[in-house]
DNA sequence: ATGATTTAATTCACATGTTAAGTAATCATG
DNA sequence: CATGATTACTTAACATGTGAATTAAATCAT
């Protein structure tokens, strides 16, 4: 039991409450959307045309498949997303509806100006910094890991 | 749409990823002993005969106020803790049982040993200013927040 | 070509995240 | 001491997190 860290000083409570003071800096205006952050991940990677198959959309939202099986659900019954057809019919590929892309641009702008507000209160240069040491971190512990 | 950060740069990705890939570390090791990682967080909060409050708790483990009803539901009926009377009585205090201790005990030396190994990968140095790091970055953004 | 294997998603079951509403005990005040 | 406000939790309802089992389609090895 010697020398622990104090339960403050743990990365993974460090982790954490970052996490939780970031995302608490976008919930409100995304919930008022309609949206949560994880449908709101998945709009904004397919904004702009993009067409993504289920593994590829999970590994850029950072959302386990069956919680992406059940976001697309939600996200198509209210016909934001749609399903494309494909050669390979294991793989469920999706693009944003006319509708889908509407809600993300009426988001997208409030979303980049929150998103710049946190760069000028932390500052640009800690922020650029603490990204890429987050991103060395997870290098670290997943050494064989294709880049997203 | 001018100058969007790419997906994979932008802060709350590398937060999300960063905390899969240490929580992941832990993961396996705290699930073979029967336990989530958040009901680990609470026995650990807890380890060592101390008596908390659900608000305290809530607050230690960055845990949410009905997700803690759960939790602790959960770890009573498997008699790991147990609540003390106490003379608020809208308060709920609670504090591990002997089997809950020796659970702690069972699990505390390897999580500690996993704790040093993610250390010794990303640096000893480096993880300590990523950890101050995060945490002034959750200050800058909770500017009035009470030291946990 | 055909059966074994692998792959991509989904489904299931249970635990937690999240917000809003509800409940009971305490506190402040007249 | 009565009562309205506050506090500490709990419940409820729905969404996501998580691991294991399942299904369907493609691929592989003969």
């Amino acid at each position: 039991m010697a020398e622990a860290p104090r339960y403050d000083d743990s990365l993974t409570i460090a982790l954490l409450r970052a996490r939780d003071a970031v995302t608490a800096q976008f919930r409100d205006h995304v919930g008022e959307a309609g949206l949560t952050l994880q449908q709101w991940r998945v709009i904004r990677a397919l904004a702009g045309g993009t067409e993504l198959d289920t593994t590829t959309l999970a590994s850029r939202c950072v959302i386990l498949a069956p919680s992406l099986t059940r976001i697309i659900r939600h996200l198509a019954e209210r016909n934001l997303v749609v399903k494309v057809p494909t050669r390979d019919r294991r793989q469920r590929v999706v693009r944003l509806t006319q509708d889908g892309e509407a809600l993300f641009t009426s988001i997208w702008e409030v979303s980049q100006q929150k998103y710049a507000a946190i760069e000028d209160a932390f500052g640009r240069a800690e922020m650029r910094d603490l990204v890429v040491s987050l991103n060395r971190l997870r290098a670290c512990l997943e050494p064989d890991e294709a880049p997203g």
